[in-house]
DNA sequence: GAATCTACTTAACACTGTTAATAATTCCAA
DNA sequence: TTGGAATTATTAACAGTGTTAAGTAGATTC
């Protein structure tokens, strides 16, 4: 019973405990491991105090996705150093990449799964609540029309052209985390292994991505 | 108590009864709604009764996933009939475009979901266990190749440009029918309805692909 | 000191997938 | 025809889920 030792320790921040708990166990073990109930074990509080704190499990899930957000965030800052608009555009595309294999389960939950933003529709005021993913593609966005400023694509709309590239790494990201290129590829003989396949489809894109200059 | 009024009637293929029921509650209500026991409310049997048949509900689910790939193959049969590879190939993404919109449940299951062909990895004959999607994939890979013999991207490796197809389609589809696109476009002023987004961003990429000829 | 308010807990509801044990039925050989 | 085995379906239960209603300590305020 740790309830009473608990009580010893600082009762400050819980809402942020809540959510350290849950990052914790949805890192280290997945979304499936993410209960309210374990959420409750690790911070040694009731599982229905949560409630006091979140609304939903769905609540949870959707600060979960703001933290991937903020991660994918941070690893975007480098690029701007970045001078030549190109470069940058091939280098955001590897840095999503990237993302969306070391942190898997974050990628699941803010591109792939439907749970943590399908309540946000019914939502009066639900407007602004994916604002993180409308930043994120307005990076995209920006440094596509700065390409285009130096030639390259400079026929395409930008913003259709911006959700074609999205749509592009993502579907690349999601089919092969989902293991679809590795069933697919399988037998079919092709000269790459495994693991490097989404690399080389991505690197294959850019190429093509070149020849539009 | 339908019990015994169930015996009375024909206690025959019940397995595909089981799938019946499954299809119906999926198609009807959606994936939450599919579960053992309101299956087995359908068919009039105890929930224990369908796992005589079914190992687990994975396993129905992939039952399902198969049924999906059935629709989409025989949506694909009329393809055959366009002699020109390339409107050939325009035709079956938007063919897959549609099926995705129209059945998206059965999209979801077949290529966004983990939940079906995630065990089947831990299966030690697993490696045909997706020739559905495999299948899928061969008839876009084959009408690229057909493409090629026309002189259309023949500078592309196949097989990658295959795989990169697939993923903006793929892409599109996952990001549109998650709201995703939806949200990024709100209050950027596109001038193009919300519904017709889908639509205008694979047109767009038909017109980029055409420019690689 | 009594009332109120806050933070938290216990108990419970209505579900979920799944398994073990049991009953009913069918089949097949002696 | 009868008895045992095999098949088929059932009930009961386990362990888990999200979530809500009701109750209880402890601090705060009047």
């Amino acid at each position: 019973m740790g309830i009473t030792e608990r009580k010893n320790r600082d009762k400050q921040d819980l809402k942020q405990r809540i959510l350290d708990a849950a990052k914790l166990l949805f890192t280290k073990h997945g979304y499936e491991a993410t209960s309210i109930r374990k959420i409750a074990n690790v911070i040694e509080f009731s599982p229905t105090t949560i409630y006091l704190y979140y609304r939903d499990k769905n609540d949870i899930l959707y600060a979960l996705h703001q933290e991937g957000f903020k991660m994918l965030g941070t690893s975007f800052i480098d690029l701007g150093k970045i001078s030549n608009p190109f470069e940058r555009f091939k280098e955001m595309g590897r840095t999503y990449l990237k993302f969306a294999l070391d942190h898997s389960d974050f990628y699941e939950l803010m591109f792939i799964m439907k749970e943590p933003i399908q309540w946000l529709d019914e939502d009066a005021c639900a407007s602004d609540k994916w604002q993180e993913g409308i930043n994120a593609f307005d990076s995209l966005h920006n440094t596509i029309i700065d390409c285009q400023k130096e030639g390259y694509f400079k026929d395409q709309d930008s913003k259709l052209f911006s959700l074609f590239v999205w749509s592009t790494v993502h579907g690349l990201c999601s089919l092969s985390l989902h293991g679809h290129f590795e069933q697919v590829v399988k037998g079919k003989k092709l000269d790459i292994h495994p693991d490097k396949i989404l690399e080389s489809a991505f690197e294959n894109f850019l190429d093509l991505i070149d020849r539009l200059k």
